[in-house]
DNA sequence: GTGGTGACGACAC
DNA sequence: GGTGTCGCCACCA
């Protein structure tokens, strides 16, 4: 993908890129993300660039995407089990919607980035 | 133009 | 330590 650079869509282009290089078999959370931007107050803009990730023309991995809990609060975003589905498919254990070996699989893009 | 909302997170109580 | 409140900012009614 390419980096537009406008300043009203920075955000979001740098959550879409670094969503992108999250490995199989590993997750990140919104919190980190928004950290690794410089603003861990907008969390919550991560979570509405995934929602807007959808009218996207390519796709993210968005499902590696989880809260601070590990908890998968977009799952219902995904359709059914699909988010759970691809996850496990990972290696990733999932046990009532919350990512059991959270901190075994957590990648955390400010550490294993050096792009910022 | 205004107000409410959201795939969140930090802090106060 | 569970619950409430606020901040964040793009988007939609």
């Amino acid at each position: 993908m390419v980096f537009s650079m406008n300043k009203n869509n920075l955000f979001f282009e740098i959550v879409y890129q670094v969503v992108e290089l999250i490995p199989e078999g590993r997750v990140t959370s919104y919190g980190a993300i928004a950290a690794y931007l410089g603003s861990k107050q907008s969390s919550r803009m991560v979570g509405w660039a995934m929602n807007a990730s959808h009218h996207l023309s390519y796709s993210i991995p968005a499902h590696r995407v989880v809260n601070r809990n590990g908890l998968l609060t977009g799952k219902s975003h995904f359709g059914g089990n699909k988010m759970a589905d691809l996850l496990t498919q990972e290696g990733i254990k999932i046990e009532e919607n919350q990512i059991t070996n959270f901190k075994e699989v957590f990648w955390d893009p400010s550490k294993e980035l050096t792009i910022l």
